[in-house]
DNA sequence: ATTTGCGCTGGAGTCGACTCCAGCTTTTAG
DNA sequence: CTAAAAGCTGGAGTCGACTCCAGCGCAAAT
């Protein structure tokens, strides 16, 4: 029954490499509770089975999906049981909900940041200067010299 | 032209309910350099023209997408000059790229949760109790398809 | 056997990004 | 005209999420 002994036994500094997280955020994770399946070799080491790798990647799902470590933590600690069961897959399929959500609006803020490229290139072709600021509008006119010294005092 | 008296301006609180920045964090970011397009009218209060408010829209693209805010204030302070606007449009390119990885990033996250869901599900329908924890442990050795270096950041 | 070095722990420190506050002026409603 | 509401400013405080020690124990290499 796979003890910590196993050849798939890994350690932290793998399991780093592996994942992109810090040895100290791997440490750290630990200690808040966001990793319960890790295990020790002798000596007091780490030693990180696939399942618990498989863990982890999934915890990394669903940080950078935004959800806090707070969060986190509580759906590692509804444990596994029967009972929480439900529980837990709702959150999740709220979580997939959320990401769904979070794709549609970096394609928006994407869109932005395009339409702006676009007009800078409008503007380039044309042989203008920048727009008022960078504020854009391009209403129609956009008389040149104005638009005010946007020299923001300096910090 | 387009003093800050005109009709479309508008004041703080409805720009923090339009854009759902907070008010502070408004006036934070004008401290911080970020918007410069703001205007004040009469008794020094902030007027927001269309143009400002439309940059604020990018800057919260920007800063939803990951940009850090010394980044975004790098990207306003390089001004509208033609000098720079190469330099501007280049980043802004860079940062196109960076929201489709992001978006890439996420549709993956997404499987991962996806996958647990469907875990899960499968776990109920069998009438079983635990899975990442202990209880489902991998048949072999590592996942075949994930071997990829997924590594960014630290150290 | 000693050196070199990874790993461990508990705790402190840092950093980015706000958020809150006190005290004051201006605007607006009654 | 007065009072309440909304703004303003500079500065302090908070919070989440790490990141960095100091000091120690194994352990593999020389």
């Amino acid at each position: 029954m796979a003890d910590s002994s196993e050849p798939d036994r890994i350690g932290i500094r793998a399991v780093s490499e592996l994942t992109g997280l810090s040895i100290d955020t791997l440490r750290w994770y630990e200690r808040e509770g966001l990793l319960p399946l890790v295990e020790r070799g002798p000596g007091g080491r780490r030693r990180y089975s696939p399942a618990a790798i498989r863990f982890i990647r999934l915890v990394q799902a669903l940080r950078r999906t935004g959800m806090s470590v707070d969060d986190v933590r509580a759906f590692v600690r509804m444990g596994s049981g029967l009972e929480w069961h439900d529980r837990r897959t709702a959150l999740l399929e709220r979580r997939a909900a959320a990401i769904e959500q979070q794709i549609g609006q970096l394609r928006q803020d994407l869109a932005v940041v395009r339409e702006k490229i676009a007009h800078h290139r409008d503007l380039k072709r044309r042989g203008l200067d920048c727009e008022d600021e960078i504020g854009t509008a391009a209403p129609g006119a956009l008389p040149p010299g104005e638009a005010g010294p946007r020299t923001t005092r300096t910090t």
